[in-house]
DNA sequence: CCATATATGTGCATTATTTCACAATACATT
DNA sequence: AATGTATTGTGAAATAATGCACATATATGG
């Protein structure tokens, strides 16, 4: 049964983990899973995977395991990937060109409905999947219009702050900052950031350390 | 003076998260900042960022703040930063396209030396850069002769974990993983993953959390 | 139908991380 | 020099997350 209690954060994230080779073993594996296996797969402590599990229900079989197909049904269910959700992205550069066209968004229901840059000579430019690119001035009237709720922003750090605000203001309720700035808090809007640069940083203090030893 | 304690990892991530208004602060900007204005521009609590900093050493004087300048070298020097980093993509596709030729990377002396992809008709070409795409067979050659450290994996998911073997094959010590899959263990390479659609899949949780209320 | 093997769900102990709150220190002003 | 204000560094408390270990449930084979 459903705990009452607040769902901690990492759960979430490792739902969307536990997802992945879910999918990959309903296509070609065996139809059901224990939670040492797929704790294997995900590089995490069984217990674990049957906690974060447990915080929404009881998906299992004792003494047998998980059925592959309903388990990953419900971690859809929970995460709400089970419908298509609306995107834009801020910055056609080359990272926010290269999402435009990413098989893994599109694979997952993540749907470009649009594309902005500030650059005048990017706008009006055609994308290979149809979409023209608009004026940054455009954001607002857009997202509201294609009723987009998620915006990605992708622009050099300095014009991040003044996307999201344009995105916020034409109703996007999410936004997945790709720059090195911090965005604002604002009102109404989930901020998430993506800083790929921290990846690499969090990778070379520890190759450091490894050095030091 | 520096503590021997265990550095939590949370720590890390944010020293680099710091960082990055630190950088726009030396450019134009007061040249002292209390543990409060960076908290806030870093969105967390300003106890958090004395303790991290404390950590390392005493960075700070008492009554006045942090010197943006100083502050800025000591943390680039912890996390390593303040040298090159060799690195290397696996999967010329939109997004490894697009790594490579990221400005965010090159600013922060992450020099990219190879580019890989299985895929022949891709193979010889010339990027911007002036690297030429190589076979994948070549990886863990070019690998060794280049003296690269860090493999950035953007292949299709099932080719990850032969990208992963033939990295460490070379000699690379940390990859960073853009696919949906986990990649197992490896002896002696640090692993981090950065599934972009995991950071999605989080937002559009929460944003039907919000509905749900 | 009993014994054995397997694997879940979960209370509890442990470990990790964050935040509070305050002594210690620096600077400015008079 | 004394006083007031600002801000660090840090011990201790609070909060959060993880992992153990076992009762509970299912399946299988004799």
């Amino acid at each position: 049964m459903p705990k009452e209690s607040k769902i901690p954060n990492p759960t979430i994230k490792r739902l969307a983990v536990y997802s992945r080779p879910l999918e990959v073993l309903l296509e070609c594996g065996p139809p059901v899973i224990s939670s040492e296996k797929l704790a294997g797969l995900c590089g995490v402590n069984p217990a674990q995977v049957r906690k974060d599990l447990a915080y929404f229900g009881e998906f299992g079989i004792r003494g047998v395991g998980y059925n592959v197909r309903d388990l990953l049904q419900a971690i859809k269910g929970i995460l709400a990937t089970d419908r298509e959700w609306a995107l834009c992205i801020v910055g056609m550069g080359h990272l926010g060109s290269s999402l435009v066209r990413s098989e893994n968004f599109k694979k997952r229901g993540y749907m470009v409905k649009a594309a902005f840059d500030s650059d005048a000579r990017k706008v009006g430019k055609k994308l290979d999947c149809g979409l023209v690119i608009q004026a940054a001035s455009e954001i607002s009237k857009t997202v509201r219009k294609r009723g987009i709720e998620i915006g990605l922003i992708t622009t050099p750090p300095h014009e991040a702050q003044r996307a999201a605000h344009l995105l916020q203001e034409g109703g996007a309720r999410a936004i997945l900052n790709f720059t090195t700035i911090q965005i604002r808090k604002l009102k109404a809007c989930l901020i998430e950031n993506a800083d790929l640069s921290v990846k690499l940083e969090n990778l070379v203090y520890h190759l450091e350390q490894l050095d030091k030893i």
